[in-house]
DNA sequence: GCCGTTTTCGGCCCGACTGTTTTCAGTCG
């Protein structure tokens, strides 16, 4: 799986270099459609060029095979190593300041011989480029500004500030003469991860451009990107692109659709109209120069021949077989969940008492919450050693016959050891109603050995689900290495449940990972990782990522009444001690 | 380079905004 991720990725770059080169433009096309492909899937790259040459992975030809297996047997394959022998890759850093594409950043490169950014930056102010053509002031400029964006805005946002930057513009959208209605699209209507943009879609009954004006009062002018009679775009406080697009009324189902993408969804779905003899454009679903749906969104996939998409579910993995074979599921929504299965407290690096945590439980409206806090090896996190935890389990048992009508679950997050030991023994561990295991130690250890450590823990009889899978810190701190599809294997063997961590930052197992997992029939357990009673909300950000990864109620355990839940957690003690001979 | 309900050749998704080349190319989504 590694190894298909870094092929795609080299797939990726030899499309960006024959782009550099004047290749054929659907050839380019060819080598992202198959990286795309490859980007997405859980097979490994050795299972791929078995099969049946590929044929049945979108994109993937005959060429592809052949290059996947170069690449097998000797790292790389040749049409990318002679194009990197021609270009260096900082021509291709060079192709990712915004407003530079290939055409531009091949002219930099063959007439002046750049081959940086910084070596760009230097040309411009020593005038190099003043007598280039096609390279204007007003170009020269925008290449300036468009390197210092890339070096301030490279990072995309967690989808929690996309969230609360999206509310504030549409706030103030709203607040200008002749705005009727208006919703954010793009990634973050998808509920993706992380967001590059934010695109706001509204109806008005004015001139667009004198309410984009309207708009940008207040705004500094180099944050002003662009000001079209249908779109602008600008730089939101500093952190973030938001582009504001017109749209007629009748309109609105299409543009919706459109501009909520993803790409590869849009590029599929028109495939599928061009094949019924349709055109789908953002104006609408069209049969000659007749328009037959734009209105709204589902009008737009019935007339398709579909059922309507979720947002959540437009990645272009399958959904829109699904939809044509009314076969789509029916997603999980935030409001099935009936508690939260990883809260910490003021035991361990949590700053609220159990009482105050389960008080507001009962706000949301849940009907239990399993309290998790460190265990003893992370004393950095004030680890809780066998006396402080049987204090904890007796606070819990104190508030549970104060508060009614919320089940509290005494939990932990037990650490992982350096050897897949559980950080409590087993007589500790039965004690509890709810034991999360994870991983905080040697994340820089190699693959193999990570993913023993998770399976050997989930063979415990005791661990309800695994924390946290990967460790990623989105913008933080890279993944440590662990092969995801073989645990979740093993967590369908076992019956342990996989934790979705719904802190914005993690948001990890991944949405695609959680798909591949409710295909295997494990179950996912949302978690917000709470420090802070706060964070109880970040419950929708996981409920986000279930729904991305296809998951309906039955597969999320926190949408089971305390009892049933309880059930859930005794059936797989019962069943490993019993397939360990019952001696346990 | 991929692909097939116009099928092994000849197509391959669609449109807006900007800057500059006064009729369009490049970039972006």
């Amino acid at each position: 799986m590694r190894g298909t991720r870094e092929f795609a990725l080299y797939l990726e770059e030899t499309a960006d270099l024959l782009s550099l080169k004047d290749g054929n433009f659907f050839r380019i096309r060819a080598y992202r459609d198959a990286a795309n492909t490859l980007m997405h899937t859980e097979e490994e790259l050795s299972r791929i060029a078995e099969g049946e040459d590929g044929r049945h992975f979108e994109g993937i030809g005959a060429g592809m095979i052949s290059k996947i297996r170069e690449y097998l047997s000797t790292g790389d394959f040749r049409e990318h190593s002679e194009l990197l022998e021609k270009v260096p890759r900082g021509v291709l850093e060079i192709m990712r300041i915004p407003k530079l594409g290939p055409k531009k950043t091949r002219v930099l490169f063959e007439k002046l011989g750049i081959t940086s950014v910084e070596e760009l930056r230097k040309s411009i102010e020593s005038g190099r480029l003043d007598s280039l053509a096609g390279f204007g002031d007003k170009t020269v400029s925008n290449i300036l500004e468009g390197i210092k964006q890339l070096e301030i805005y490279s990072a995309r946002i967690l989808i929690s500030e996309a969230d609360e930057i999206a509310s504030a513009v549409l706030e103030r959208l709203r607040g200008i003469r002749g705005v009727k209605k208006a919703q954010a699209a793009g990634s973050l209507r998808r509920r993706k991860e992380t967001e590059g943009d934010i695109d706001i879609l509204y109806t008005g009954k004015r001139p667009a451009r004198e309410i984009h004006e309207d708009f940008i009062k207040g705004l500094k002018k180099k944050e002003v990107i662009s000001l079209g009679e249908k779109k602008a775009s600008f730089i939101w406080e500093g952190s973030c692109q938001v582009d504001l697009r017109y749209i007629e009324e009748d309109e609105w189902g299409a543009a919706l659709q459109y501009f909520t993408g993803s790409k590869e969804h849009n590029v599929a779905l028109r495939k599928h109209a061009v094949r019924k003899g349709l055109k789908v454009s953002e104006y609408g679903v069209f049969r000659g120069g007749r328009k037959i749906a734009g209105k709204t969104e589902e009008e737009v996939y019935n007339s398709l021949g579909m059922q309507y998409i979720h947002p959540e579910l437009r990645e272009n993995m399958g959904e829109l077989a699904a939809a044509a074979a009314e076969e789509l599921p029916e997603l999980v929504a935030p409001g099935d969940i009936k508690g939260d299965t990883h809260v910490h407290s003021l035991y361990s690096d949590g700053t609220d008492s159990i009482e105050e945590i389960a008080r507001a439980a009962k706000d949301i409206g849940y009907e239990w919450i399993a309290i998790c806090d460190h265990s003893v090896s992370l004393v950095i996190a004030n680890g809780l050693d066998e006396k402080r935890l049987m204090e904890k389990k007796k606070e819990i048992e104190r508030v549970r016959a104060n508060i009614r009508g919320i089940d509290i679950l005494c939990g932990q997050e037990v650490d992982i050891r350096k050897d897949g030991t559980l950080d409590y023994p087993d007589d500790v561990l039965e004690k509890l109603d709810f034991v999360i295991a994870a991983v905080h130690t040697g994340f820089t250890d190699p693959e193999d050995i990570i993913t023993g450590r998770i399976i050997k823990a989930m063979s415990s009889p005791y661990v309800t689900a695994v924390a946290h899978l990967t460790g990623r810190l989105i913008n933080e701190r890279e993944p440590y290495a662990v092969d995801v599809p073989r645990i979740i294997d093993e967590a369908a063997r076992t019956g342990t449940a996989l934790e979705i961590n719904a802190n914005p930052q993690r948001l990890d197992l991944y949405y695609y990972y959680a798909k591949l997992a409710r295909e295997k029939g494990v179950r996912l357990a949302i978690g917000t990782d709470s420090h802070h009673r706060g964070d109880l909300g970040a419950m929708k950000y996981g409920v986000s990522v279930a729904r991305r990864g296809w998951l309906e109620k039955k597969d999320v355990i926190n949408t089971m009444g305390a009892g049933a839940l309880r059930k859930f957690l005794a059936k797989k003690r019962a069943g490993l001690k019993e397939k360990a001979g019952g001696r346990a």
